[in-house]
DNA sequence: ACTGAGACTTAGTACAGTACTC
DNA sequence: GAGTACTGTACTAAGTCTCAGT
């Protein structure tokens, strides 16, 4: 059994490792750059020069470190010897003890097979299995478990895919009326205004790219099918409200629906949709994740896609291809139709599959989020993430050490993993004219990357999903001198930062330390040991909903790290304006009472002066502001309640309160607002003949409680309105860290993970015990 | 050695469903 | 009990990474 001490007899990274052997003149090496990831990148001026993005070769840069090291020598990255074929599957198990040395995971571990019966025996009985719906429910793959290997089911057995319904044509009074003249579409083109209409108050609809690509592919739709009696050639002629105004009409209906019609059609649906939401995998009844075929539409490409709006064309039974095993009945195509192919390959995960035709990418049905299949490829990315424990430390030694290397490719891969493993950036692959232009490591480019001397990097790109990472960061003086290199002249923007290295180059430097680790692996394992160790300073005191509150401050930390965003909903402003007017209010107050007990005791100032400071902390404006909120809201109040009082008599056929009767009332907020006027002025609130100092000093340490509450309540909202927790928690989080917290700290697991959480994490919710360590 | 196809994970958003407030 | 705010789920786009074919 390999142990811990392999973290330290690692081989070496490259060009740090022994030999300094394969010296290739420069010349020759900016040749092998040129020939490789150089030629890929397509000419800036192909497409017109618009945008000032990836230019031609990036220039070689200066064969100079910053301390004129001349660049000795290429090494080609050392092919990992992989045999992925060899047949010999190593069985894994999750244990409940942690493994001492640590070796678990796709590393060889022996199960110990505890009685339990091996998996083939019971698959060969899919019969028996069936009937019996507990055992189904009962199978624990994580106790019989078989990771590796090629072969990724035994046998699969289901019912096909749901196609999307007909489109149904709009009645004949609603129209797309096209310069003020009513279209008579043919019904696929109007299926496609219909697309557009539906998107009329969003966002979409005001993009000028959305719209162009639209209208090219609708007037294409409306040219094949025919024409209409109006000649189409101006997109801004063209009137969707009508259209627009019967779905929301529609919408709208469908919300005023009774609760029992709602339910009743509920129920209908999932009666028809429910052989499709399983299938046979292994004799086992599992769940199948996404069974419908995506519904035709416009593309909602994220950011600035050059091909938002673009037709997304209905997919049919043709364009399908199933994938089951051999021998099983196969689902009978919708009527008068037939699948594009029917496959036996039980090497991949997926039920069917079709071409999209947008970005001519591949869509998949597939296994859902509970399947054992799932389960088994989660399990395995945390072992594998959790693995890297033993083999950081080195890696870290290493790139520290490379960071000085006086071959540039080196460097960059030096710096490259520093970058990954410290900021969690993405890999960065290369991308497309076609798409977004967002970037990660890899694909940085000149102007994402601003230097400050001595050491300080404000990274500015939009990763993923076009979402903005923007951080200033202090980092290694090394590492920053080198992205000074990166940045000499002749590069200028628009030039990769790292033209010398790619992902897969970098995935297979990483591959010589350790089995399965890769470049996304860094930030699995930073995110969960980050969870790791913000757990471990959580103290074992106080309610369950307080741990819980530090639970997500913890998971906090791991979204904000991983750069999880969400965009601030609507009503957030409002949300937050709203508890400021509140904490303003019950700082008021306090001062306000505050004042009072100087008015019954004046001499306490001199002796608590302390307690007394903040008696002149709001302005005279802010208190006048306060004032007439408070009143505002007191009439607001008095107005309700009258008219609450009106419709109660009205209902028991009594007589009406009169309008002077609210006058009445309103006046006396109209007493108080004098009041208050006069308190402007003389900073001395009325006091209560009942009040006593001790009894004021109470109702000061009541607020303050509240203050206190609110404020953390504030800056929970704030702090929380731009962070998405979920998306670390779904995909980064170990999930056995939830649970040994939830069962070391007594907190129900209902109140860290959904119920949908729990089904797919079921796996760590039974196999992780409260000792056990990411 | 390079490239693109293919397959899988990760991601935010829209919206439905539920909880909370007045 | 209606209206509103929040939560959870469904959906599908957008990444990463591997491998086969040239």
């Amino acid at each position: 059994m390999t142990s811990v001490a392999d973290g330290g007899t690692v081989p070496a990274a490259n060009g740090t490792s022994s030999v300094p052997n394969e010296d290739v003149p420069l010349a020759e090496l900016n040749t092998k750059i040129k020939s490789g990831k150089a030629t890929k990148r397509k000419t800036q001026d192909s497409n017109g020069g618009s945008k000032p993005k990836r230019k031609a070769t990036a220039k070689v840069v200066k064969d100079e470190s910053d301390d004129d090291v001349p660049l000795a020598s290429v090494q080609s990255p050392e092919k990992p010897k992989k045999n992925r074929k060899d047949g010999s599957k190593s069985k894994t198990k999750i244990k409940k003890e942690d493994v001492p040395n640590g070796k678990a995971g796709s590393e060889d571990v022996k199960s110990e097979s505890e009685g339990k019966k091996p998996k083939k025996e019971e698959s060969e009985q899919p019969g028996r299995q069936g009937e019996d719906e507990e055992a189904d429910e009962a199978f624990k793959w994580w106790e019989a478990m078989d990771v590796d290997g090629e072969q990724k089911w035994e046998s699969l057995e289901h019912n096909g895919v749901i196609f999307p319904p007909e489109y149904e044509p709009l009645p004949s009074h609603v129209k797309l009326y096209y310069d003020g003249v009513p279209v008579d579409l043919p019904i696929e083109a109007e299926e496609v205004a219909g697309f557009f209409a539906a998107l009329l108050e969003t966002d979409h609809a005001k993009n000028p790219t959305f719209q162009k690509n639209f209208f090219e592919d609708f007037c294409k739709v409306l040219k094949d099918a025919g024409g209409c009696n109006v000649n189409i050639i101006d997109f801004n002629k063209m009137d969707f409200s009508k259209m627009h105004a019967y779905f929301e009409m529609l919408k709208e209906q469908k919300k005023m629906m009774s609760r029992d019609e709602k339910k009743a059609l509920k129920l209908e649906r999932e009666k028809f949709e429910e052989p499709y939401k399983f299938c046979l995998l292994n004799g086992r009844r599992e769940q199948v994740g996404n069974f419908k075929i995506e519904p035709p539409g416009l593309f909602r490409g994220r950011g600035a896609h050059p091909k938002t709006g673009k037709l997304k064309k209905r997919v049919y039974p043709e364009d399908v291809t199933l994938n089951l095993s051999k021998g099983v009945k196969i689902p009978d195509p919708p009527a008068g139709h037939k699948w594009a192919e029917v496959r036996h390959d039980n090497t991949v995960t997926w039920l069917a599959m079709w071409k999209e035709n947008i970005t001519d990418s591949f869509k998949y049905v597939r296994f859902g989020n509970t399947s054992s299949v799932k389960g088994m490829s989660d399990f395995k990315k945390f072992e594998t993430a959790r693995n890297l424990k033993y083999h950081i430390d080195a890696i870290r030694k290493d790139y520290n050490k490379m960071l000085k290397d006086p071959l540039m490719q080196n460097r960059q891969m030096a710096t490259a993993t520093y970058l990954i493993d410290i900021f969690a950036l993405r890999a960065g692959g290369e991308k497309g004219e076609d798409e977004a232009d967002t970037v990660g490591c890899c694909s940085l480019r000149y102007e994402h990357v601003t230097l400050k001397p001595p050491n300080k990097v404000i990274f500015d790109f939009l990763g993923k999903d076009s979402i903005r990472f923007y951080q200033e960061v202090e980092v290694d003086p090394q590492a920053f001198k080198n992205l000074r290199i990166f940045k000499k002249p002749p590069k200028q923007p628009g030039d990769d930062l790292f033209d010398r290295i790619s992902p897969p180059m970098l995935n297979k430097q990483f591959q010589t330390y350790m089995k399965g680790l890769t470049a996304k692996v860094f930030r699995t394992y930073n995110a969960s040991k980050t969870m790791q160790d913000q757990l471990d300073l959580i103290p074992n005191e106080g309610t369950v909903a307080e741990k819980v509150v530090k639970f997500n401050a913890a998971n906090r930390t791991v979204a904000i790290l991983c750069n999880h965003q969400r965009t601030i909903s609507k009503t957030h402003s409002a949300a937050v304006e709203k508890i400021h007017d509140k904490l303003r209010e019950l700082q008021w107050q306090k001062i306000r009472i505050k004042r009072m007990i100087l008015q019954l005791e004046p001499n306490l100032k001199k002796k608590e002066p302390k307690y007394f400071e903040e008696i002149d902390d709001l302005t005279k404006e802010e208190i006048k502001a306060v004032h007439e909120a408070v009143l505002e809201k007191q009439r607001e109040s008095v107005r309700r309640r009258f008219q609450r009082e009106n419709e109660k008599l009205s209902a028991e056929k009594k007589p009406l309160l009169e309008e002077s009767e609210l006058k009445e009332r309103l006046s006396k907020v109209d007493e108080l607002a004098e009041e208050y006027k006069e308190e402007l002025k003389t900073n001395k609130p009325v006091v209560k003949k009942s009040a006593t100092v001790e009894k004021l000093k109470t109702q000061v340490e009541t607020l303050e409680n509240r203050i206190t509450n609110t404020t953390f309540q504030l800056k929970d909202k704030e702090d929380n309105s731009e962070v998405s927790l979920s998306t670390s928690k779904i995909n980064y989080i170990d999930p056995r860290l939830t649970v040994v917290f939830s069962k070391k700290f007594g907190v129900p697991i209902e109140k860290l993970f959904t119920k949908t959480l729990r089904d797919k994490f079921k796996w760590a919710i039974e196999s992780a015990d409260e000792n056990w360590r990411f």
